[in-house]
RNA sequence: GGGGGAGUGUCGGAAUUGGCAGACGAGCAUGAUUUAGGAUCAUGUGCCGCAAGGCGUGCGGGUUCGAGUCCCGCCUUCCCCACCA
């Protein structure tokens, strides 16, 4: 409701908005429902959405239904297809190999949510790693391009999280000599940030699956390592649970040389290498890395110090010493300060042809592949002939068979069904098959709000036009969650149809904002998209706008908070309050004595709420808006009962009230506008204007200190003069019982706020 | 281990960014009204003290005329990433 109020306050602005809503329909859930109440992924869906757009509509959001977007209809995964072919065609989607969770016993791959503790949820298996030919999207073409974030104004947070994921790091590529060998290959390529250490390698680690561990492994170490490797395979998940794990690895029996300084160093194999990164050998420097420290002690390996400390250091290192310091043991780039070593070694060795400096990334290609039923088809075809052959676009949608069937076979149910598997190949007529994978989901959300702008369009998945008028997003919001998933999926598509030329600008969503989550026992409320817990008890006991304010008034918007429902009663009490108040009769004044000091007193007040309220609606404090509101309701309460004003002067409070409460309270300040007597709806109308001269107070209370302790408040004219204000404090009888005898050695001033006598 | 938040009455939370701590609401208390009320209205409500006054924003220091806000050192807690070479 956060974001409606958003989107209605634009629109009370003048701006022309587009609000629209729709369900990101595919996924585990439905397919486990469907697995465990035997109901149809699709009915459950459709029963959910429909249960949602009801009590979405309860709060009375200001959507724009017919531009709903359900991303399980054809009419929609079809152009996850379509997109899907156009990244094909640029090589931007590809198939390689990559591990996946595998259950040995019920022989399916596994979700990440499905594996607990190592073990598959549904048998209690051990999972192990397995490689599978999977699709992948290459994100990681654009990790230099989503590092920059000049062209969007995010929270720093949020900023930080991609910044730290994609994960950019300087350094070195460099190989180690392994010719004595005569293998296909002569060298064993690592890589570092830190060159500065490079003659402190007393050994070389390769990861567990790296190719060169077969080869390299000497016949007598042969068992051992096939054995270590066997439990890396299955530790992978388990490991990562325990936060302190002992580094464990195992000998090949081989040596490189590291050609820097012509030393012979063991090469190793364990697994706090990972294959995936760098290039999945580590050079060893137990001097100057805490991992590498902690591995060497453990297998006795030597421990070379190559950066001494600038204090000159200990002989016996406890820990490696990982900051900056001067080189020693380092030939001929001894002396030099590290950072320096770091340029010069960098040069020597892409000098002698050993290596080049290089970038790495944490951030991997996006796996889309997910072995399961609900989600989109991948449009591929394989051929024995032709290989992998793209579905033609006029072919599409490859639609998701509805009759197949659910049993916990474990096998993907797409895989079972014949009607689907078997298609003869669009290049050359052989009888293939169909790909059996689905898209993971977050493809869905990846473009969702291009569709939004033109839902029917069927040329491609937007129309160019309607997407260069309304995207970027102005304002999105969304949960930090999404942070480093949806919100990073979803920059790279916009890039990569950028590049397909599909769009013209750079960023999917120019502002973002992270609203909270409101928490109800342990079940999750949202602020904006679709509630777990039903409000309906609530809305039918309290209305929809008490409802509606109620969530914004917990708290600020972006910190969420714990629902409580006897606070509900306090916002119930305030929308009464204002219905009854803005009831009152206007003619009611008409012979009243008016006090002019009581009726500027209410001007000013108006304008100072417009002042605030706009404000705070500006910058989503939806809970000091209101606050503020409230404390405009009980002011015109007092005017009221005083009855010391013009039924003009009422009237403008009371039409204001309304206005400014419109987009927090949409129906009860529909209906009260319209008692008012007028005719067009007040979310039509635009918000009201302060006149600062207005709004601007003619009389201040002045905080009186003496050293800075409060001793007096008084009441001056808000034009005051700064000796009239020095010496009214000063001549504050509260304030001489505090400076009586005492030599006054300084009066700080600050305008409109506090004068403060320091005496001695 | 790394990164980022947060810590204020009984509770949710305010505080124009260095200037009246506790706005607004809840709860509680007292009173009014009512046959009745999860209704309404009024008043009070940080702590100690009869009072003058003192003490108060996780703890300890510091800067400043003045600190919830800035700096240093701790404690607690939440989130994210976690062997990234």
């Amino acid at each position: 409701s956060g974001a409606d109020v958003h989107a209605r306050l634009k629109r009370m602005q003048g701006f022309n908005v587009l609000h629209p809503m729709g369900f990101d329909a595919f996924g585990l859930n439905a397919e486990n429902a469907a697995i465990e109440r035997g109901i149809h992924p699709y009915t459950w869906t459709m029963d959910n959405m429909a249960k949602m757009r009801g009590q979405l509509r309860s709060i009375g959001p200001m959507y724009d239904w017919d531009r709903e977007v359900v991303t399980c209809t054809p009419d929609y995964y079809r152009w996850n297809q379509w997109i899907f072919l156009q990244f094909y065609r640029k090589g931007l989607a590809y198939r390689g190999f990559a591990p996946v969770n595998w259950c040995p016993s019920c022989k399916t791959v596994l979700a990440n949510e499905q594996v607990v503790d190592g073990l598959c949820e549904r048998c209690d298996t051990p999972v192990i790693q397995r490689d599978m030919n999977q699709w992948f999207f290459r994100i990681t073409e654009y990790a230099d391009e989503l590092l920059d974030q000049s062209k969007m104004d995010w929270p720093e947070k949020i900023n930080t999280m991609q910044t730290n994921w994609i994960g950019r790091s300087e350094g070195v590529e460099i190989e180690f000599d392994i010719s004595e060998y005569g293998l296909d290959q002569a060298s064993v390529k690592t890589f570092t940030t830190r060159i500065d250490t490079i003659f402190g390698v007393t050994f070389v680690v390769l990861a567990p699956e790296h190719p060169l561990v077969d080869v390299l492994t000497t016949e007598e170490h042969r068992d051992e390592v096939a054995a270590y490797i066997e439990q890396a395979r299955h530790q992978t998940d388990i490991e990562r649970l325990s936060t302190e794990k002992e580094k464990t690895g195992i000998t090949t029996g081989s040596f490189c040389i590291n050609q820097v300084n012509g030393e012979r160093v063991p090469i190793l194999v364990a697994d706090y290498v990972l294959a995936t990164y760098g290039t999945g050998v580590v050079m060893g420097v137990p001097a100057h890395d805490q991992r590498d420290f902690e591995f060497a002690q453990k297998y006795g390996l030597p421990v070379k110090v190559v950066i001494a400390p600038p204090d000159g250091g200990d002989d016996t290192l406890s820990e490696a010493y990982t900051d900056e310091g001067v080189q020693v043991n380092s030939g001929k780039f001894d002396g030099l300060p590290s950072s320096e070593g770091m340029e010069k070694i960098a040069n020597h060795v892409e000098e002698q042809g050993w290596g080049q400096r290089s970038v790495n990334y944490r951030l991997r290609d996006w796996l889309v592949s997910r072995q399961r039923y609900w989600g989109t088809p991948i449009p591929i075809i394989y051929c024995d002939d032709c290989g992998a052959v793209p579905v033609p676009e006029k072919d599409l949608p490859v639609v998701l068979p509805e009759d197949a069937e659910f049993l916990p076979t474990g096998d993907s149910p797409l895989a079972l069904h014949q009607g689907f598997l078997n298609v003869p190949c669009p290049d050359c007529g052989k009888p293939s098959k169909r790909e059996t994978d689905t898209m993971d989901t977050f493809v869905d959300s990846s473009w969702y709000f291009l569709r939004y702008t033109s839902p029917n369009y069927s040329e491609a998945a937007f129309d160019p036009e309607a997407a260069a008028k309304w995207v970027p997003v102005d304002q999105y919001t969304g949960g930090v969650e999404h942070a480093v998933m949806h919100l990073l999926y979803a920059r790279f598509f916009v890039k990569a149809l950028r590049d397909l030329g599909l769009l013209s600008f750079d960023e999917p969503f120019k502002r973002l904002f992270n609203q909270g989550t409101i928490i109800s026992g342990h079940e999750k409320m949202s602020k904006s998209r679709g509630n777990v817990v039903a409000p309906d008890d609530f809305v039918k006991r309290v209305g929809a706008d008490a409802m509606r304010c109620y969530l914004m008034f917990l708290g600020p918007w972006d910190q969420g908070g714990e629902w409580n429902d006897s606070g509900l009663n306090g916002m119930f009490r305030w929308t009464n309050r204002v219905w009854e108040l803005a009831h009152r009769d206007p003619a009611a004044l008409k012979g009243a004595t008016i006090d002019e000091g009581s009726a500027r007193d209410l001007t000013r007040l108006v304008h100072q709420t417009i002042r605030k309220v706009s404000d705070d609606l500006e910058k989503f404090k939806y809970n000091t808006a209101i606050a503020a509101l409230m404390e405009y309701t009980n002011s015109m309460a007092r005017t009221w009962k005083r009855a010391d004003v013009s039924s003009e002067t009422w009237e403008q409070a009371t039409e204001t009230l309304l206005l400014l409460m419109a987009p927090l309270a949409p129906h009860i300040t529909e209906e009260l506008w319209e008692r008012a007597g007028h005719s067009d709806s007040i979310h039509n109308q635009t918000l009201p204007e302060w006149d600062p001269e207005i709004a601007a107070e003619d009389e201040i209370t002045l905080v009186v200190q003496v050293n800075g302790r409060l001793r007096d408040r008084i009441q001056v004219p808000a034009s005051i003069e700064e000796d009239a204000a020095k010496q009214a404090a000063i001549g504050s009888e509260k304030v001489m019982v505090h400076t009586e005898g005492k030599t006054t050695v300084k009066v700080i001033y600050v305008p409109g706020r506090l004068v403060n006598i320091v005496v001695r």
